[in-house]
DNA sequence: AAAAATTACTTTAAGCTTAAAATATATTCA
DNA sequence: TGAATATATTTTAAGCTTAAAGTAATTTTT
């Protein structure tokens, strides 16, 4: 494309000139090194000012969209975590008293799982918290740079998924 | 800012009408999603072409570029992991025959961490194969895309750090 | 309906990760 | 110098995470 090098045909060039992704692979670890400054942050305070990891607010999170309850499985997808994980998470929260467990009716395989009354209570307190955190981690972009960025992780988003789904099935 | 709503007196505003930052999460949880999206391909790729986690890879990469070798502590700021999960994973790849440890001549606590032959021949093979996926993961993006993300990032590096560092000390 | 396949979840083994406490060495300063 | 402080690393305890194997219930196929 904006190779201004001596043409050579399609093998040598294969062969001795294998294209460079530094760009796309400096691209990723910017990426990567965003989400892990900010994930880290965010752990450190939901640790110090509210005694609680990240992976048990994520849970939290999904949960409070859902009065209802959803099923483990539900819960695995929408988490992008593996089943047994979540069986070990739900378990401690079982205990905290923040969840609460039960089969479905529906389908003696699948397990409801749902905010208790406290559990609702206490995680919407910390979201709000949260929420300023994640706004103040943001701000010195502007309206239009968080707008171009969202516009952009959309792209990359449905990008990366194209290449995953497009080979395993 | 463009707040167009009647104007309120600064108390009556933070009690009744306190900012809203969906808009700031929608787009943290958007980034999360493609962080954990390629990192989790990468992991499973990594695994099953080489048996290799990512940590062990993100590991080798960091002393590849420090022939010399690496403290325990250059290699703790530069992964931004902690120590003790360093002591760990180093302690595995000496094992496996990947990286060697010997105390510093100049500082006895310090400990080097060096690529051994075999491990740096076996990182770079893996390394030019972990390019090409990343170049295909953000594939779908135009050289102006990349571009463009590639700056905001470096915004939103920037913005985070200065929160971050800004109160803690 | 019986067999086969699928789905939902749990268990297990291994590794990753952290914070906090402990150990050892080096540096600073009174 | 000697005491106090700081730095480099390891250890420990707890929790997170996964893949793979196992169990149980449901759905599909014959």
């Amino acid at each position: 494309m904006d190779d201004q090098s001596i043409p050579l045909d399609a093998e040598t060039k294969a062969v001795e000139m294998p294209e460079d992704h530094r760009e796309e692979l400096r691209l990723w670890l910017r990426l990567l090194t965003c989400s892990t400054l900010i994930e880290g942050e965010v752990r450190r305070r939901l640790r110090e000012r509210f005694d609680v990891t990240l992976p048990r607010f994520d849970l939290m999170a999904q949960l409070d969209k859902a009065p209802e309850g959803m099923t483990l499985s539900d819960l695995s997808k929408r988490m992008m975590v593996s089943n047994g994980n979540l069986t070990g998470l739900v378990d401690r929260l079982v205990t905290s008293g923040h969840v609460d467990r039960s089969v479905s009716p529906l389908d003696r395989r699948a397990m409801v799982i749902r905010l208790t009354e406290s559990g609702r209570a206490e995680f919407r307190a910390i979201a709000a918290e949260h929420e300023l955190w994640i706004a103040d981690l943001f701000s010195d972009l502007t309206s239009k740079d968080r707008a171009d960025l969202m516009r952009l992780l959309g792209k990359t988003k449905l990008s990366a998924r194209n290449t995953i789904m497009g080979e395993g099935q």
